[in-house]
DNA sequence: CTAACGTTTGTCCATCCGGTCAAAATTTGC
DNA sequence: GCAAATTTTGACCGGATGGACAAACGTTAG
């Protein structure tokens, strides 16, 4: 009556708990939510399933701790923009860092895709107060710049939106953009050329100067 | 053993196939393939489950049949662009089209998206086929005008990615941006500052002018 | 050494879900 | 009006899946 879920004491549990969470990184960013199966997850972290819910008592708490630690990690960069550099070099990093966090950790970016595409039912809150809250802040910084002629006065939210969408389009679209660019490009080059593009498209758009 | 599916013929079985599918939209975009289940189908459709299989056999061919269905309205924008007119005024439509599909048609998009996060299992031919020769072509098209000088010279691949992730974010994360933006705006004054937005991103960049 | 505690496993259960089937109800062609 | 064809339904099946449980196994502290 008094451990209802085992406390995270022991050093075993933290590292099984880690390895849990690892795995099922990988199931439930490829299969979503509902098409991940607690066996699934057991396996590919090596272990059987009645001891991976003696860690985790049901499916949806490996999600919801999954996704609370995701988050951290994923807003990092848009916490990093800040105001003390130049602005159209603040915002050109910002784009740089959210393009390497879809390049190197893309299955959290496809969680976290599959979860708002389903209506987020497991995380409104955290969007509604802590990436609003943050959100808010970072828009502000921007109107600041906007205000100083630093940057074009525009909707500094439709900014940050448009900056996630190309950004995170090279995890989430994954496979539509390599089906299209074809089988030459490498992986590198693919998000050189990407990072060329988003930095020109954003600092100087398409129409030629002159 | 001559009719293994009923043949589209009668008035009735038109009549119902479409409602099947209007209901299987819904559903299926909002739950994804995995998660959603034949009874919720039929109860939508208004109908038993052996009456909606009677008329798919599988759950995958109403899936099947929507997303062939799908593709065509889908990339009509993209096919509409078209080398006659001003290439910026050319550009310019074919984002506020792509805006207003992801505002008129916001499930057909995270259908499709739900379909590409999963790896596209049911339509990498499609992809690879379809897809990419009408971008290949597009994308010569676009080339075109830079060679001509009358848009800034840049990769018309990306340039493609990004007005699909930045248009389309708008249908598949509309919860978040709706979290993000609060309570406040209408449905159409987010449309609005979006469309405004964007075309003011492509056309000029964040780069204050002088 | 041993008792207490933490970990692992095999077995089992209830439910859900995709799909079948035969019979009943309805529509259609003549 | 009636026979053939089409449509609809209730009952059912087998496999998958989330989760419970108790017993066995291992570890640790005294």
């Amino acid at each position: 009556m008094d451990t209802p879920a085992p406390r995270r004491r022991t050093r075993i549990q933290q590292e099984k708990r880690d390895v849990i969470l690892e795995a099922a990184l990988e199931v439930f960013s490829a299969n979503g939510f509902r098409g991940a199966t607690i066996d699934q997850i057991a396996e590919a972290a090596g272990m059987s399933k009645p001891n991976l819910l003696y860690y985790f008592r049901r499916k949806e708490d490996i999600h919801e701790t999954l996704m609370q630690r995701l988050l951290d990690t994923w807003l990092a960069p848009l916490r990093a923009l800040d105001d003390v550099g130049e602005p159209l070099t603040e915002l050109k990093r910002y784009i740089r860092r959210k393009l390497e966090m879809a390049r190197d950790f893309p299955r959290e970016s496809r969680l976290f895709a599959n979860e708002i595409l389903q209506g987020a039912p497991r995380i409104m809150p955290l969007l509604e107060g802590e990436l609003k809250g943050l959100v808010d802040d970072k828009a502000a910084v921007i109107k600041g710049w906007m205000q100083a002629g630093k940057i074009i006065r525009t909707d500094p939210y439709h900014l940050i939106f448009s900056i996630w969408a190309t950004t995170q389009h090279y995890a989430d679209f994954d496979v539509q953009v390599r089906a299209v660019l074809g089988p030459g490009r490498s992986d590198e080059s693919r998000f050189e050329d990407a990072a060329r593009f988003l930095e020109g498209l954003f600092l100087e758009g398409l129409k030629p100067k002159g």
